[in-house]
RNA sequence: GUGGUUAUAGCUCAGUUGGUUAGAGCAUCGGUUUGUGGUACCGAGGGUCGUGGGUUCGAGUCCCAUUAGCCACCCCA
């Protein structure tokens, strides 16, 4: 009897839940708007050559696959004992699910770009999909909300995207954010300084697991790797380093003289200083830590998450210098973000910050009394559907008492009943299901007072 | 992909060292009430205990396998 039907990961919504999404949905639209960007749809399913390529290493494990029709294995040449899967994938998928709509969105641009007046502001909502293992906040497919502004280096977009999460998280109420930011031009220059056996991408991601497995195993890890001594007790230094930005900077300078690293905190200064004229509410942190898996990332990275929840984060993003490339466009700049409508969904749920209004609810009802009443009760429908209410007639005659109750249940705001005793009369008996009065009136007299409502409203 | 953990009614869970016919709450349906919901009371239906094998006189309980869920890691929204 036990039978799963569902794939875990891949979620179905109730209609609360809908309406929970659209709460969260017409604030980021609305923040979409104000900042000036404009809505595009992109395909679900994506050239398999598109996206692989543009994530990494581990991002690519997470790519859901499309195989191609047909019996495409007997059409290859491959021994399957010799083959690695990597290989064989090759072979027979030509298509996949998206991972992000960032790649789509370098497509679109790239196939639209005469169309397209830069600086291009453009926001897009829509699933995408991982092959993950799915847990608490992670999913297989899960909605993400992108905003990104392609063909333009300013750093002022930058603070325009922070300026922008800043506002959404503030419209949810959603306090107790932190907005952390750095810049991979830091991190590569601390890397290209030091003498270690790791590529850059296997450096960032030990160095990102310092606040959860803390500085000392993260620099236990490091010498591992070779790391000399000497330059151990530099990376301890920098990473447990406190006090204010500026010290921060000419402390990581004096010890390492390294170009790129010089051009991040130029950057990262930049923003600081422009961040701090707009006095927003979320805290906002430097986070030198901060490393993101994603390859395509080239400059500035950010991240939020919760100050007292640990599921991942809510919302993430960084400027990408060469994403365009793959689809023959050069020197093109973009820089955008994501929030991840799914994770917002659980943190308002948890902090109880959904308004309480939210609850499926029928302004009218009518009692069905069987076939003597029934089609006068189909009018009087009608006529209050033409006036906008939202209407229904319970569909079989059975017994009143099970017909409140499913109103009831239903959250309905009004019973009308039109039985002999109505009908003769020509007039409704309208039940009012929050405190039970209930009085007999005529037609007109009830849209009088439904307008009257309204107003009040 | 790696590790841990769980699986009993539609849902949430009890079920003793292995021992009669596997229980409760909620939900559903019926009744008290065939023109009056929420509350109350009474009653009913619903389970081959995830699946397959084993140990035993006897398995929901012990062992093995398998599947699925959950959690953590990796990584990410």
């Amino acid at each position: 009897m036990k039978t799963n039907f569902s794939l875990s990961g891949i979620p179905d919504f109730s209609s609360f839940d809908i309406q929970k999404r659209d709460y969260v949905l017409s604030i980021i639209k609305k923040h979409f708007i104000a900042f000036g960007f404009s809505p595009i749809s992109t395909a679900l399913i994506e050239k398999r050559s598109n996206l692989f390529g543009s994530y990494g290493e581990d991002g690519e494990k997470l790519i859901f696959q499309i195989l191609k029709s047909g019996d495409y294995l007997s059409k290859t040449n491959c021994d399957l004992k010799k083959i690695t899967s990597n290989e064989l994938s090759e072979n027979i998928s030509d298509k996949a699910l998206r991972y992000d709509l960032t790649v789509s969105f370098a497509r679109f641009f790239s196939q639209n770009q005469s169309d397209i007046n830069l600086p291009f502001r453009r926001y897009e909502i829509g699933p995408v999909f991982r092959a993950d293992r799915p847990q608490k906040g992670r999913l297989r497919q899960f909605t993400q909300c992108d905003a990104d502004i392609i063909g333009s280096k300013s750093l002022l977009l930058e603070v325009d995207l922070i300026s922008l999460i800043d506002s959404v998280l503030t419209s949810l109420k959603l306090n107790n954010m932190v907005i952390k930011i750095s810049n991979r031009k830091i991190l590569e220059g601390i890397f290209q300084s030091l003498s270690i056996n790791l590529n850059f991408s296997q450096f960032s991601t030990t160095i990102d697991k310092l606040d959860k497995i803390g500085l000392n195993k993260v620099c236990d890890l490091l010498s591992s790797h070779g790391l000399p001594v000497s330059q151990v007790k530099l990376i301890k230094n920098i990473f447990s380093f406190e006090g204010t930005y500026q010290d921060k900077k000419t402390y990581v300078l004096s010890n390492f003289n390294n170009k790129n690293l010089k051009l991040g905190f130029d950057e990262i200064s930049f923003i600081f200083s422009q961040i701090d004229a707009l006095k927003l509410k979320t805290h906002i942190n430097l986070d030198f830590s901060l490393a993101r898996g994603l390859d395509y990332y080239t400059g500035s990275i950010f991240e939020v998450v919760s100050s007292d929840n640990n599921f991942g984060s809510i919302c993430g993003g960084g400027r990408y210098d060469q994403l365009t490339e793959k689809f023959n466009i050069n020197n093109i700049s973009g820089v955008g973000m994501s929030f991840g409508l799914d994770r917002l969904c659980i943190l308002l749920d948890e902090f109880n910050l959904f308004p309480n209004k939210i609850a499926f609810s029928l302004d009218y009802m009518f009692i069905n009394f069987g076939e003597e009443t029934v089609s006068l009760s189909q009018y009087y429908m009608q006529k209050l559907r033409m006036l906008g209410a939202s209407v229904e007639i319970y569909p079989e005659a059975v017994k009143i008492n099970k017909q409140l109750s499913y109103a009831n249940k239903r959250g309905v705001k009004f019973v009308i009943m039109i039985g002999e005793e109505e009908a003769k009369k020509q007039q409704l008996s309208v039940k009012n299901m929050i405190d039970g009065s209930q009085e007999l009136i005529s037609f007109e007299t009830l849209i009088k007072k439904m307008e009257f409502g309204e107003k009040k409203n």
